[in-house]
DNA sequence: AAATTTCTGATTTACGTACATCAAAAATTC
DNA sequence: GAATTTTTGATGTACGTAAATCAGAAATTT
């Protein structure tokens, strides 16, 4: 049998009540006391039951989503697995909400954030802008002891604890490599088609294309960024505007989440272009099976969701997280190895 | 606050024994009463806090991972994983060992689980053979009540409880499809090196590469399979017999664990074939770093331990899976896409 | 109607931890 | 050495469920 709180008190021949004051970091004990039950800890390898701590406790977790308002598929997406998440929240002790800000708006994330502070929430995570004001927010929520883990958009150097998402940059290199593999000796320039470069997810997944392509045997040609700020009519435009312009297109990379723009314009042209887009939702998803998109880049919404659950607690816990586990893969999509369209994923 | 079991019995009017006597299903409860209760259990919404009555019980799940012996590194890579799932296995309450038998041997397959029922384990997760005596021993796990899992290889029609492991046929077409597109229109046949025919994990991946390069709009020759028993100097001769006897080859699909053998005999030649291959270890990560594999199709060990885990336990308590957590995704490597390396992946 | 069997209630202990209270002991200060 | 402060012990309750016991009530059989 593991080791109880009673075989420490034992070996290290002090009470129970001292062992408690030390597991729990309460004041009143001596140094030399607590030295001494740490090393009972130690020796017989204690562990804290965290079921029995829990319940003994009976804690609950609010922990805040933070999302992007709109209709952008893939936080909508986002929004359904932290919804899904939520019906198991009461066996894990959590309770979730979430909290929708306008796309790119630096001072609404961080008044969401203070808001959360202000309601003592348990953890918070955010989709985040590069900004200083939520730089700030975030110092602040640190300051009040409150984790907090960016999901999908990093926002290092900011002190948050934890980033939930994929390397961008490793997925623009990807988008770069296989676009080059795909397109082979075929000629013709390529575009990008982008949201905002005030995220930081879609500047370095650029920057990862960019780089791939450069490193390309075959020199091509990159046009100049199209920033549809993740809205479908924007986007539909400019991609319109570009494949009119520039009729021996070979390639379009879609980096943010103005698919459905892009698809529309897409649709009255040919198959005859490689397309790689992030994200697989039912746009996505359904280009990929009519050949018009070629690969869709994918990070799992519902691990990501998950993740930030276990993160969350953890860190208000104290307790350490699995990297491994924790680890966001970036999913390579071809029409061969789609998962089973599930029945809410957008 | 959730409900409790004393919420439940002011609402039904019955006493907390008669309660748990409902929900524990033990005798001496007249149907009416029972149906009381079960009313109230649904009124209130009451859901078995599992930690509490874990802690109650005091229980612990003994599981039991079998898995084939020699020196395959996907499942060396894999028992890595349970051992290191085992160090959290005490806050799970759960205690892990593994059993390793002869590579593609039923008989010894069938031994181990039958030792495994007999020593009264709470659940079984093993690497399947396809042979009638694993059908059998895995037949008489289910009538003694202990939940069997597949791990990687499947072996529906079983009774087994679930499979872990990816679509192996989709695995197969993805391989397939992505070696027609790198190829594009060059010339040249293509040879699958296999491990055995044994496994149905093998046989569906030839099934569904198969398929998709017979969909392609060029045509091509894809020579005899080489079975290499996943033992790297058999692969090796054999690849070597096979680049001797094929000038032109185009392309090598490794669908099985012949990767050491398949390596060395491509590291005579240059890198111009297409190779794609199976499960990513630090042999296959060095040969796409290298460029000598240009894919490698990947399933997550780590995923998949954690998901037995949480599979067997679910089953040995009665209860549901969250099916999209557990499926474990087909991942698509090029070196661009390459996750860190972890000290120790194999 | 009595005897028996089958249900049900009341109560208790246990799981491992958290947390509070009060008394006693030890260390520190004056 | 007395007064004070700090440290420690002893004890109890709580969390939500499991499981056991025993007495009493209800149903069934004779």
């Amino acid at each position: 049998m593991r080791p109880t709180v009673h075989d420490i008190a034992a070996k290290a021949g002090v009470s129970l009540a001292t062992v408690d004051r030390v597991l729990n970091d309460r004041p009143g004990v001596r140094s030399v006391t607590k030295a001494r039950v740490e090393a009972a800890i130690v020796a017989l390898g204690y562990v804290r039951d965290v079921a029995a701590a829990n319940l003994a406790k009976s804690r609950i977790y609010p922990l805040v989503f933070i999302l992007p308002e709109g209709d952008n598929p893939f936080m909508r997406g986002l929004e359904a697995e932290i919804r899904r998440a939520g019906l198991h929240s009461a066996a894990e002790r959590t309770r979730l909400s979430v909290v929708t800000v306008p796309a790119f708006d630096p001072a609404a994330l961080a008044a969401a954030i203070d808001a959360a502070v202000a309601e003592g929430v348990a953890g918070i995570a955010a989709v985040a802008v590069d900004a200083p004001e939520v730089f700030a927010a975030i110092g602040r929520a640190q300051e009040a002891d409150i984790p907090v883990v960016t999901l999908v958009s990093d926002l290092s150097g900011s002190g948050r604890d934890h980033f939930i998402g994929v390397d961008n940059i490793a997925a623009g290199r990807t988008a770069g490599s296989l676009m080059g593999r795909f397109l082979g000796s075929r000629p013709g320039p390529v575009v990008v088609l982008a949201g905002s470069m005030r995220v930081r997810d879609h500047g370095e997944r650029l920057e990862g294309f960019l780089s791939a392509m450069a490193a390309m045997s075959v020199a091509r040609t990159i046009l100049p960024v199209l920033e549809g700020q993740d809205d479908p009519d924007l986007s539909f435009r400019l991609m319109s505007d570009c494949l009119a312009a520039v009729p021996d297109l070979a390639g379009v990379y879609s980096l943010g989440a103005g698919n459905r723009g892009l698809l529309k314009a897409l649709a009255k042209r040919g198959v005859d272009l490689c397309v790689i887009a992030h994200e697989l939702t039912t746009e996505t998803r359904g280009a990929l099976e009519s050949g018009l998109i070629d690969a869709v880049l994918n990070q799992d919404a519902g691990h990501e969701v998950r993740s930030a659950i276990r993160i969350l607690r953890a860190k208000a816990d104290g307790l350490s997280v699995n990297a491994a586990q924790e680890r966001i893969r970036l999913d390579i999509f071809i029409k061969d190895n789609l998962p089973p369209a599930s029945p809410d994923e957008e």
